[in-house]
DNA sequence: TATGAATGAGTATTCATTCAT
DNA sequence: GATGAATGAATACTCATTCAT
């Protein structure tokens, strides 16, 4: 095969669309995403069909970025709290070290450019820390409610979002505020005090 | 002729923009606006300058809108916890029965095309809201964070947020799961119990 | 209404398309038939939605064109012979005067971007010739021939084309070889000769 | 290495340009017609140095392949009326045999990417016919035109390609309607009655 | 003021051709 | 010679904005 397509410009294209959306937001021309990758504009089709095929794509790539950065470590022993907390800890921290991809992530979530399968693929990547969702919320005064899995989920990512969005605006309270964050999370999705052991 | 431009149209012309926001995202073009509107497509520029006059406009009336739906009925004189929840209620109320205005509200925050001007009037609107959170957050385990209140009122829109979404999915279950909202924020933002008294 | 779409303008399309067309072939660019329009780039989509819809609207366009110098001084009430010879003459005359709309007739007839709509109202134009070509049909000897009318039809077209060449290509002889074409012809398609009377 | 370009190659090249163009026409991509006939998209170019020139030469290889298909059998001893019936027989056979081919270079024919060369060696792959038109002319009512054999010659082939699209579009009357039409062309440009033989 | 035609810069995508492997 | 990735000019069409009516 004559210069078989490369990983890395696949993976340069990615980046520099990263930095592109975050910057000018999803409307942004393919034209400066290529040249931001050092690449020819037409060369940007030869690894993505069409720009909604790179949406879509770099949807998965920022999704899977994001997992890979919660595995290391993994508490799985520990408690719920403990391991409630190194999630936490992880999706925080990478939110505010990769800001641009946190940004793009919201924005193409939000976009009617991506396809439900791109959604459902998303979601997948995420079935530990449902995992543990399950085992808290089995806990929490949340614990009757439909659903309760999802809802718990989707407020720690609501929850996680608002505080990294704090931890970027004053990186000198950063570690502080993370724990401000998670404790608020914890009093309102963890163990029901009334019954519970005290976590 | 005092009062020449017709509010009335200027009102057509921002529900207009509201409802194809909503479906088409902010790169929908001006003149389906226009016509959406009843207007001809150079009328719409009589109104606004330009596109990005009312994207912003659009905005200011849509938190407007919004504040205005949560002052009837607020309870001065009650509780904190009672004042609390009527403005859990009256945002989440508003979110679920407004979803394109809410929708649109998100896609504009997110957009790069929103002055700054525009993002500092859009919080002004909330300042009732604020004076609540201050007295919520001197309670509130919260208390001793830099910038309590402002992440007590991010926390809050952010788990509203949430809360509207489970609503509009599961309409028979809507107002057990506003109930269960507030309580999850209410857990997490409200008095710290070993020390104030139960709201 | 501001500005009325021009019917000018309309034609001055037409006209270009039809000179670049000629030139270049049907793949020319749109923005090359606005520019010889005289009018902007944009401006070509008012009257024509797409580049097909203009290849259409051409194709009919130019039809007419035909039919309509076809028609003035059609002496009716002559012999078959004289009727015919009415229409050969005005046929070819026009295909020798107006070369570019021939050709490019040519073009569009070939082209699979006409739609079987356009190519059906192109034949439509031409009933006041199909009943000429019936009437002398029914004493030719081709008079047994499955679909004898329009096989007369398609070799008087081709035919007329032919000679239209020759006559283009030696102007100095034209007016003989226009005659000589129809002579031609008229003894492919005319009247039986051990048969009918000598028309 | 004394032929290193495998001839099998070329024709692959050539047949699978056919069948593209006649599908798509001569706008087709020529990766399209590379991938039809099993090489690589840069490999069309080792054999044809640019699109125009595969456009040439296809034309010429079409030709050539008309014209052997008219030589076989060929009854140079026999009068012109069984000559010319075997040529016209020859003609319209191979056009309705040779469906794409017929089509591809009509199209070639009416493109401005064929060079003069081109177009006159096509003309000159026909020499015999036209000696044989040259015997047939001046015995015909036409004997004493301008340009009279190239203008019978353009007559033939006008009513071959008239008749052989009627045979495609019937195939039950397809032998009928090849002896009508060659009665038709015979008539047309066949011996003048008041004068010679009946042929 | 209202209208909608006119404008032309901007955009995703295609494709003949080149060239590193 | 064969391969197919790389290139960038070219092209149809869109759209915010202007302006003649």
């Amino acid at each position: 095969m004559a210069r078989p397509k490369s990983e890395a410009k696949r993976s340069a294209i990615l980046d520099a669309a990263t930095r592109v959306f975050a910057e000018q937001g999803l409307g942004a021309p393919t034209a400066r995403i290529a040249s931001e990758a050092g690449i020819a504009e037409g060369s940007l089709f030869t690894y993505f069909a069409t720009k909604d095929v790179l949406l879509n794509e770099l949807y998965l790539a920022i999704k899977t970025d994001l997992r890979d950065a919660m595995m290391p470590g993994y508490p799985s022993t520990e408690s719920p709290r403990d391991r409630a907390w190194h999630t936490w800890r992880a999706l925080v921290d990478w939110g505010a070290a990769q800001g641009d991809k946190r940004q793009v992530m919201n924005l193409l979530g939000l976009s009617d450019r991506l396809s439900a399968e791109s959604r459902a693929a998303g979601m997948e990547a995420f079935s530990a820390a449902n995992a543990l969702l399950n085992d808290i919320v089995s806990r929490s005064p949340m614990r009757d409610m439909q659903a309760a899995t999802a809802f718990a989920g989707a407020l720690l990512g609501a929850m996680a979002e608002t505080t990294t969005d704090f931890m970027a605006r004053d990186p000198v309270q950063a570690s502080q505020t993370r724990q401000d964050g998670f404790d608020a999370f914890w009093r309102a999705v963890g163990p029901d005090i009334n019954q519970g052991e005290p976590s």
